[in-house]
DNA sequence: TAAAAACCCTGTAGTAACTACAATGTCAAG
DNA sequence: CTTGACATTGTAGTTACTACAGGGTTTTTA
């Protein structure tokens, strides 16, 4: 298989196949005599589990570490990876909260705005440019 | 006021505003015979009118339209800046709902661990591996 | 008054997870 | 035998910052 037909099997862009190669997600694949890469049905499935991950808002990492698990299975490995899995789920579900309060906010600047016709006294850029009001999302800016 | 204080009146790192400076999103302030950047109370109300966007997740691109709004009012302003908003809440609306599937899927992926104790059999990575049964968020894996 | 601490400056590089070239090489079809 | 689709490497761009390094200045403190 080569890298065209393993993109298109598993619908991730030739490019980021190759990065993931580069970040040591996918083992470096046998090559022909003209140097193209030549996958097996192994780098499919794992490519495919790593895709899995990542749809579910995996992070890189967090996918390594899975895989390790995968590769070289411990005692207790079933016990870590269900702690990864908790985790994830926990900041999934207070992603929600936050997007959540943010969406009320929004709605309320929008609804400022209905009734009104001149920028200049327009309700939402007023409302925007307020200090206490609309702390909006206070805490980190940095989320997901 | 020297960025320092700006940067604690505005809860903002001190990085962060020569960013926006160099950005084109705060104009550039007067000097000191020191090369101090100094900051007058404009600039502070600019400043949290952008954190106050960031707050509400916009892009930089969109807060610097915004900007551009409350800088030279047209008369179609603030249809355009209800547009913003409405699409900005729509984007909101629809991460959540993408959350909501993730969260279901992570959930029913945890559940399949309870009762198996060695990784080889684990519910969880045997569930991550699987081809077609949790495609995950199948659309674009590039939300934010 | 002098030294130390706290602040400011510019410029560059790093972050995550790709994406998008440019410049080149290879292979299959007509 | 040429055209087009595919492959290669390497580098730079994306977003919105963050984190230095290597300097200068101002304020505080002893």
């Amino acid at each position: 298989m080569k890298i065209g037909e393993l993109a298109t099997a598993s619908a991730t862009p030739v490019e980021t196949i190759r990065y993931y190669e580069r970040e040591g997600l996918l083992p470096q694949p046998t090559r022909t005599a003209s140097n193209y890469r030549v996958y097996e049905e192994q780098h499919l499935e794992r490519l495919q589990f790593i895709r899995n991950c990542r749809g579910l808002q995996m992070s890189l990492d967090e996918v390594r570490e899975l895989l390790r698990y995968k590769d070289e299975p411990a005692q207790d490995c079933a016990e870590t990876v269900d702690k990864l899995l908790e985790a994830h789920i926990g900041h999934v579900a207070l992603r929600i909260q936050e997007l959540r309060g943010l969406e009320a906010q929004l709605i309320a600047l929008r609804d400022r705005c209905r009734g009104t016709q001149d920028v200049e006294h327009c309700g939402i850029l007023a409302g925007l440019a307020e200090t206490p009001a609309a702390p909006a999302v206070k805490q980190h800016l940095h989320v997901r």
